[in-house]
DNA sequence: CGAATACTTGATAGTCCTCAACTCAAGTGG
DNA sequence: CCACTTGAGTTGAGGACTATCAAGTATTCG
């Protein structure tokens, strides 16, 4: 019973627990990490990888820990548009220029491939260029079924998203989900205000729907309920 | 000055009055239509292009004409991920099925490409497979860029970047913008209600920011105005 | 022309935001 | 060791923006 979250979810279970690891499943970046000229660099918390306009010199893929992309709008306002973990590739630009900014949120390995190498590889290894796409083309759809929430999710519904997502994507160890980012980055995820997603957090541990035993870990009491808002 | 728009968002001047048609400037298109298996097949008005579950069999590009992707909930909301207009792709599947559904919203020709005569080529030719990439990586910017949009954005700013966004991608003709798809399309599209999307409107031909000569089709009367919404 | 559909406009309500005060945890220096 | 500081998070009160519900107008199509 204890563990029938990770089941309900289909989370690997060899998932290392504590610090997060490149789980062997994932292709992006086993196709970075293969890459002869990669290359790997550890980006200490709240350090930035790369800046929106900047020179789109590298493909990247999170080896260990975490990075959140996202666009700033004149005015301050911000909406993180991803959240990567390890295996995750990010930093796939269609032009010359990064469209978003993305940093470490705790301390993180990243490799690192210049494009410009990727590229000419591309040109020449029809095998390497096809595995190019199919890594794109998750993200797209990723970032599709998150227009979803953003467009017609409520509050509640966009928590509790989110929440199953990250024990999805391997954030999950027991019934305990690690949230590494802080709540103002949740809420620049999910389109709210901070305030609403600690109203929301607190609302689903008074309904006993998850305990929240500190700020970085939640546990998921009652997983049903949270797929049942998810859709 | 009747023109200053078309300038303002570099759109291409020789684009054909009344029905769209296909752009000599778009890859999309072209790299299907070019292949030698494509077929074109026409679709009327509101008919179903391919639903959300069905095989991912086809690649799709428009040749005339427009088409919705989109998604359902459960209770029936529905949000749009993207119209498509002469030249787009859509279609691209991470997973064997299709997650989202697509339409025609007017009369439309549709070039279609099987996947499986895609992938053959793409194991090939790396030229082919690396510009299937590039065509891939392009929509997932689009998408990103509209997460801000969703997630950050007021109505009357959603609505001032959906009538430019429209515009810079073929729909202006002089300074009029063709909007063949329905007022409950835009609501879906930008995440709001149909009395909202009329609204915003309204106000914007109250203040003579636009005008609305007819359902369809909208006068930008104060270009810098939107763009300055537009952020 | 009549019917159906699409759209607009108005009144009201609800969700989430804003502003403000407060709590809590972690780090620092005396 | 503890008062102090600082930053992050929580909670409360009130307000703004958009949704909802309802009625009316315009357009399209048979």
């Amino acid at each position: 019973m204890l563990h029938s979250g990770e089941a309900l979810i289909r989370c690997d279970p060899n998932l290392v627990h504590g610090e997060r690891q490149a789980r062997p499943t994932s292709t992006a970046d086993l196709v970075l990490s293969s890459f002869p000229t990669s290359i790997c660099k550890r980006f200490r918390c709240n350090t930035e990888v790369f800046g929106q306009g900047d020179s789109a010199e590298y493909l990247c893929a999170v080896r260990t820990g975490a990075v959140r992309s996202y666009k700033l709008l004149e005015d301050g306002r911000r909406q993180i548009i991803s959240f990567c973990f390890p295996g995750d590739i990010f930093g796939v630009e269609a032009s010359i220029t990064h469209q978003f900014s993305t940093d470490a949120i705790v301390d993180s390995d990243i490799v690192l491939v210049k494009r410009s190498a990727v590229d000419a590889v591309a040109a020449h290894d029809p095998q390497f260029a096809y595995k190019l796409w199919i890594i794109t083309a998750k993200p797209l759809n990723e970032a599709q079924e998150y227009l979803v929430l953003l467009g017609r999710k409520n509050a509640c519904e966009r928590m509790a998203s989110f929440l199953v997502d990250i024990a999805r994507r391997g954030g999950l160890s027991g019934n305990a989900v690690e949230l590494p980012m802080s709540r103002q980055d949740i809420a620049d995820y999910l389109g709210l205000t901070i305030e609403t997603v600690s109203r929301r957090l607190s609302a689903m541990a008074e309904s006993e729907t998850v305990e929240l035993p500190s700020r970085h870990r939640v546990l998921l009491r009652n997983l049903r309920r949270l797929m049942e808002l998810n859709h």
